[in-house]
DNA sequence: GCTGTCTCCGAGAGCGCTTCCAAGCCGGTG
DNA sequence: CACCGGCTTGGAAGCGCTCTCGGAGACAGC
């Protein structure tokens, strides 16, 4: 028996194989579960492993492997918006869920400000994760543009504006889902259906505005009239709503391109004496559970699996990780509708 | 001039050295600000990292200063309610900007079962991080009892159950914002008052009725008909209320223990033919922007500063890791009343 | 009996950084 | 003139791990 250096100190690497009574490069094998293994050996490791609760210093393995283990979720978004709208909320969580699934740890990045931007860039090309998840759905936004020259490995998630090139994203099938949408109100015999969008600066939202215009066939001057953007806000919903009312007051169907806005689109109604769905059919788009299911009446809407986009993502950049041959650069997930009350 | 062993390599401290004509050392003193340095080594290093593109590999550190320069974020819940209560957008938001503020990189961590419990276990053991901001509100939470003995730097979000002992938090005052409220309807005239309370096993919330408790001097019978609880939930606000009003026909005001259950109190108290604030004086707790102004009517609520939680959280974590004395162990920070319509 | 092949293993180098230690240089002092 | 102390500097050790490379042993084939 050998006196023990220091019992608080953590054991090391060296300390596993001292107990095993093999070499340190024997213990790294089990550790790694390489083949290369005799049962004997691996079988000591492994009880020594947990006699000294060994946990391996992630620093010296991240130094040789040049892995860190890490990937970084980045919201590239203007501060009010993560507050307010539940969609973040279920984009995060998914990618909590998803990355710890894959023993990968999440360093969530909100990037706000300019300084913010700088710094995200450091870090992002600093070499402190493996790979990034990128959430950057505005026009103006220059990260998309900074992330592509990185050599990192990066999925982004939903379209960018600009090129394509050499970007991989999963996007949700946004002008489908607001065809959809349209589509089913004309089902319900409905003529004159409005549009209230998001803003003009995502392309979720103008994609949403353009398959609704597809179904209704609208020429530019029919979209000035029939649409008005609510950016995304359930004040902002409402506001349009009242817009429109007033420009279109035979409207009986509107497509609203949140939950959110629906929110507010229906208190517009409401306040204007429309009846849901009797006066005004309503489609609304994210089948966000605690919206949807709790207005008044109910909302039909058009549902984007936020879970499956973000794991797609996931399992997108962990075989970039790998190395290995990715399916599609690109890959857009259907939109279903789901049928409330509201239409 | 040498050949360039391979420009896509990333330089190292070696290369920064050479660059500027000094040793490693020297490099890395002017990189760690260390004041030994002349000036015009200074300016030499300086220059050549600046030429070089030089970023410090971060795993190489760590191994050796035995700090990551990461910090946990931890929140355990129940899964629905990271959806659905903005709270968490909020905290997750504030603790960005804090931590991003330090130059520390926030790792996320959403624990819901108790694999997910054992994996946070693991990975905080695993010194991945140089300490954990931690919100385990929930009375059977095991995770703040593990934590404890993991002899890693830890504030908590909010008062656990249990034990204080070697813990540190920064809490709202709850007790009191609750006694302010109830105060404050009592000003009003009100003679009355109920209280919608949040779930049983978080101390935010049996906080909030002590609070109430204490200001109308209710005994325990009192309390079991004048209270409910609504889970923090708007479809429970509404629920609790309609009791509330079936027990306590002639009741003229209202403590709610959450924005979000007031919003949907409102809506029981409007389907009962109730008008707020006439017949009903409602108050609130926590002040959420995008809810308490734009129920109908807008809501007077308790504010609890979120972000001014998060950052003495922050503060207090940091000192902790330099190892400097911190002033408390325990803080409570006040709460304000914010008034507006709805009493 | 000798060689070739296969499997498992250990020695040792090295990842990029911080930091201890000793050495060099300077001007001032006895 | 020898010596001392303060300042800056470079050499070198070492953080804990992975992985290459060559050696040792077992076994089959000639």
């Amino acid at each position: 028996m050998t006196a023990q250096p220091q019992p608080s100190a953590r054991p090391t690497l060296e300390d596993v194989a001292a107990r095993a009574g093999v070499s340190r490069a024997t213990a790294s094998r089990v550790l790694n579960a390489s083949p290369r293994v005799s049962p004997e050996a691996l079988e000591a490791v492994t009880n020594a492993v947990s006699e000294l609760g060994y946990q391996p210093n992630s620093a010296a393995r991240a130094l040789v492997t040049r892995r860190s283990g890490a990937v970084a979720v980045v919201f590239s978004e203007p501060e009010p918006k993560i507050f307010d709208d539940p969609h973040f909320a279920r984009l995060i969580r998914a990618a909590a869920r998803a990355l710890s699934e894959q023993d990968a740890q999440m360093v969530l990045m909100l990037v706000h400000s300019p300084q913010d931007q700088e710094r995200a860039h450091r870090f992002l090309a600093g070499g402190h994760v493996d790979g990034a998840l990128l959430f950057a759905p505005h026009r103006n936004d220059r990260l998309t543009g900074v992330v592509r020259k990185l050599h990192l490995p990066v999925v982004l998630g939903g379209r960018p504006w600009g090129s394509l090139r050499g970007l991989h994203l999963v996007d949700n099938d946004n002008e489908g889902g607001g065809f959809q949408a349209t589509e089913h109100l004309k089902s319900l015999g409905r003529k004159r259906i409005v549009h209230v969008s998001g803003p003009a600066d995502e392309l979720s939202s103008t994609d949403r505005l353009d398959g609704w215009r597809r179904s209704v066939g609208a020429d530019d001057a029919a979209v000035e009239l029939m649409s008005e953007s609510g950016g995304y806000t359930r004040q902002g919903g409402r506001n349009a709503m009242r817009t429109l009312l007033r420009r279109v007051p035979d409207l009986d169907a509107a497509f609203v391109g949140s939950d959110l806005m629906a929110e507010g689109a229906l208190a517009a109604l409401r306040e204007a004496g429309r009846r849901v769905p009797q006066d005004v059919a309503v489609v609304g788009f994210d089948d966000h559970v605690t919206i949807a299911a709790h207005t008044d009446p109910p909302l039909t809407s058009i549902r984007q699996d936020i879970d499956s986009q973000v794991s797609h993502m996931v399992s997108h950049l962990i075989r970039l990780l790998r190395d290995e041959p990715v399916r599609a650069k690109r890959e857009v997930l259907p939109t279903i509708l789901v049928r409330r009350e509201s239409a």
